[in-house]
DNA sequence: ATAGGGTTAG
């Protein structure tokens, strides 16, 4: 992208502003008063005029001039500092009173030299200098954001002793400092136990829920803050709240809290506005925030331009990020870390190396590559783009190897598709958490690999510090629908509920498809009645459900309902109503449905739409009227296509069409396995063996095979598997008895599935080794009487199976649910749900 | 003196 390249091609002026000062001090300048000394040359020439006067002991000359070094917060000046406290301590007579250590400790602290600044108070204590009010609440602060929060619960003990704890500045860092270690409870303790509050005090306790998963607390919070009178919100607080409002994603209660700002006269900074516009970007209100943008000219200002460009990225809207970046820059402002954070993403989202490059160029120009985040990107941008030798390059050069590292590594491996080399890191990495987790769990449902997420996830359980969130759960439920195991379904949504994982829409959603899958409609609809906030898709997972399900008006109704409710149905919606349509026959609603796409919904018909609605004409037996759709349809019909009409010829035995349409799809997609057996079914039902023979060896020169049946049966949790003619399962003397019953129950064999010249007792014995009557024999001896058997295979269900399930679910009492690679079929006393079409 | 938005991995 020609734009991103402006970020490489800065000029070198702008590269030298703002950031460097001109430190140049030429030596016939005057001494300065010490407070208007601001650089270190200034401050060392005011040191040697004292020493020229002999003040140098004087001691509150140096006072000032330590707490002067201070201020400015440069190292060299904390060095310098440091020397000249350092020097007045040798000097002897007096050590270092109180104020200067407080100078030199909130000074380390708030530049970031933690070790330091409790090193230093440790030294004032051993001197015997008594710490004041002053000093608590700056060795506080440098005892947060360390990972060791002992040191500040061994200073809050220390306050406690010497009877600080009910000074209120030093309450008002106990609960700053307890916030930041995400000790809430602690923190809220101390401030509940405060005789008097200033603004600090409830703006550092709204601002702890805020930072944490806590938002709410932090409305609610804020909302008392108001009732109480003495004390009024400043703009500090209301950051925090907007922040609040951002992290909930609630407009409403975002927009009010910005009426109150303009009603209460509280000053707007550039601060207040930037968490303004994410706040309306995080509720997904772009035009709000877009008009706030303009009306404080964003573009001119860095963190602005960075709320939304990182909020564009969460979107993801990589080009409106990469433009406002650079609209930014036209106008003069140069990037700094977190920009380059949203440029670096947009580069890995896109998979644009090239682009990638150049953000890692400007990097190195600009000396950010010491930055944790900015390294951890870069590994995740050339991960992404499958350059893992550039990723590990960087990786290599880190000294701060975080777990953010580590699973970008992962994640880069599950996409490249290599889960083993995926599975190698994640085993040997040295810490794991829940974005770990979820990383490998996820690539392995990506990979079809879902007994081994679901292993995996329970191992899971039985790590310390990790809770199951619901994004493990998701992978998880979606594994689960794949494996259609409804016992472990089950245990899924319980498990939702007992660990109170947040069952918002789109967790819900995965859910109702879950439950769906698993031949549970039930389930599956009431979960659905009780999401809030649905959306399209999570009403295409419902429809769709009662689609597979076969109750074609339920799914009618729900689509008429979706649309009363006033969203608006896109493509996929479309799918399922047609299907619905399709496997309940409903000729006539779906042609209305199909015509009212476009016309009252704005929707055009894609070639799924029409592979339903042949479909939907085919198994009508309106074959005919299938074929002429195809021959007018706007688009050129895909092999998809023509594969709806060929299954339609199946089922009405129409031996022409369905040679023609094989053609067809063998011209344009030689390599769907599929269409070649359906056109040997139909040849075998019509019993023209050598049609049959030809299709063959046409499959054998272009090195096609069946793929095996495969059908899978959960029984108590475990499920078995079962491929078609394979009598390895050591129950296989028992399978094959009650095989040998129920063929003479009265079935009659459906010889027409055999797609083999062979005899009859031959044929009859092929169709015992169907994968699905494996299954369903293995269930009937292996559940307890009068239990629902649940099945899902891979490929269409043979029509003998399916009149041999019939004759099951009858003499043993039992429902059979059986899933196909297409629909569910719902077996009760010898009636099915599909009414034999299918 | 104490409090503040935007920050990488699923």
């Amino acid at each position: 992208m020609a734009m991103l390249g402006s970020v490489l091609h800065l000029s070198p002026m702008m590269l030298t502003t703002s950031t460097s000062r001109p430190t140049k001090a030429t030596t016939s300048s005057p001494i300065k008063p010490l407070k208007h000394c601001k650089t270190i040359e200034e401050l060392k020439m005011f040191h040697r005029s004292l020493t020229k006067q002999g003040l140098d002991n004087e001691f509150s000359a140096i006072t000032k001039l330590v707490a002067r070094s201070c201020e400015l917060g440069t190292r060299e000046s904390l060095n310098f500092a440091r020397k000249v406290f350092d020097l007045s301590e040798e000097n002897g007579e007096s050590y270092g009173s109180c104020f200067m250590y407080n100078s030199l400790i909130r000074g380390y602290a708030s530049s970031g030299l933690r070790n330091e600044a409790l090193l230093l108070f440790l030294q004032m204590m051993f001197c015997g200098v008594s710490p004041d009010k002053y000093t608590f609440p700056f060795v506080l602060n440098a005892c947060t954001k360390t990972r060791a929060s002992r040191n500040g619960i061994q200073v809050h003990g220390l306050i406690v002793k010497m009877d600080y704890a009910k000074d209120m500045f030093v309450q008002n860092s106990l609960v700053h400092f307890y916030a930041e270690c995400g000790e809430l409870d602690c923190a809220r303790k101390v401030f509940d136990k405060m005789s008097e509050r200033n603004v600090v005090s409830w703006t550092s306790m709204i601002c702890g829920y805020a930072r944490r998963d806590l938002a709410k607390d932090a409305v609610d919070l804020f909302f008392e803050m108001r009732s109480s009178e003495d004390v009024k919100p400043n703009s500090v607080t209301m950051v925090c709240v907007i922040s609040a409002c951002a992290k909930l994603e609630d407009l409403e209660m975002g927009e009010r809290v910005y009426a109150f700002i303009c009603s209460s006269g509280i000053e707007v900074n550039d601060l207040m506005i930037s968490a303004l516009v994410d706040m309306y970007m995080k509720c997904n209100a772009n035009d709000t925030a877009k008009r706030l943008f303009d009306q404080y000219d964003g573009a001119r200002n860095l963190d602005l331009c960075n709320a939304m460009a990182s909020n564009y990225v969460r979107q993801g809207l990589t080009k409106e990020a990469i433009g406002v970046l650079n609209v930014m820059m036209d106008s003069g402002v140069r990037p700094d870390r977190i920009s380059l954070l949203s440029a670096i993403s947009s580069c890995s989202l896109e998979r644009n190396v090239l682009w990638g490059k150049s953000c890692h160029g400007y990097v190195l120009r600009n000396g950010l590559e010491n930055w944790d985040n900015i390294c951890n990107s870069l590994i995740d941008m050339y991960m992404k783009c499958g350059r893992q030798d550039s990723a590990f390059r960087i990786f290599d050069g880190m000294s701060n190897k975080t777990v953010v590292t580590w699973n970008s590594i992962v994640a880069g491996y599950i996409e490249n598709g290599e889960v083993d080399a995926a599975w190698e890191t994640f085993k040997t990495m040295p810490e794991r958490n829940i974005v770990s987790w979820n990383t490998i769990i996820g690539g392995l449902v990506q990979a079809s690999m879902f007994e081994e997420a679901i292993e995996v996830f329970q191992s899971m359980q039985s790590q310390d510090g990790v809770k199951a969130d619901g994004v493990t759960m998701m992978s998880i439920a979606s594994a689960c629908g794949y494996l259609g195991a409804l016992d472990l379904a089950k245990w899924i949504y319980y498990y939702i509920e007992k660990s109170g994982i947040q069952l918002e829409v789109r967790l819900g959603t995965t859910l109702v498809d879950m439950f769906s899958r698993c031949g549970d409609p039930e389930s599956a609809m009431s979960i659905f009645n009780s999401l809030k906030n649905r959306d399209v898709s999570a009403w295409t997972v419902a429809i769709g459900a009662m689609a597979m399900a076969g109750k074609a008006k339920q799914a009618i109704e729900l689509f008429n309902e979706m649309i009363k409710q006033g969203l608006k149905p896109d493509g996929i919606v479309f799918v399922g109503v047609l299907t619905a349509c399709s496997h309940g026959g409903l000729v006539q609603q779906g042609k209305e449905i199909f015509n009212s796409m476009e016309k009252l919904h704005g929707v055009v018909p894609e070639d799924v739409h029409y592979g339903c609605m042949v479909d939907l004409l085919g198994r009508a037996g309106l074959l005919k009227e299938a074929l002429h759709l195809i021959k007018n349809m706007p688009l050129e019909p895909n092999d998809v296509i023509w594969n709806s009409l060929l299954a339609a010829c199946r089922g009405q035995g129409n031996v022409e069409m369905a040679a023609y349409a094989a053609e067809r799809i063998q011209v344009m997609a030689p390599e769907r396995t599929g269409s070649y057996i359906l056109l040997s079914n139909v040849y075998a039902s019509a019993g023209r063996w050598n049609d049959v023979a030809k299709v063959r060896l046409s499959m054998k020169e272009k090195g096609l095979r069946k793929p095996p049946g495969t059908s899978l049966v959960e029984i108590q949790g475990r499920t078995h598997e079962f491929t078609s003619g394979d009598e390895s399962h050591p129950e296989m003397p028992k399978i094959e008895a009650m095989l040998y019953e129920i063929n003479h129950l009265g079935h009659v064999p459906d010889l027409g599935n055999v797609l083999m010249d062979v005899d009859e007792q031959e044929k009859i014995f092929m169709l015992s080794r169907h994968s699905e009557k494996l299954a369903m024999a293995f269930g009937l001896i292996s559940s307890k009487k009068g239990t629902t058997i649940r099945i899902v295979k891979n490929l269409r269900v043979c029509s003998d199976c399916h009149s041999f399930a019939k004759l099951a679910s009858k003499v043993y009492n039992r429902e059979i649910i059986l899933r196909d690679n297409n629909r569910f079929h719902f077996i009760i006393q010898g009636k099915c749900s599909c009414n034999d079409f299918w």
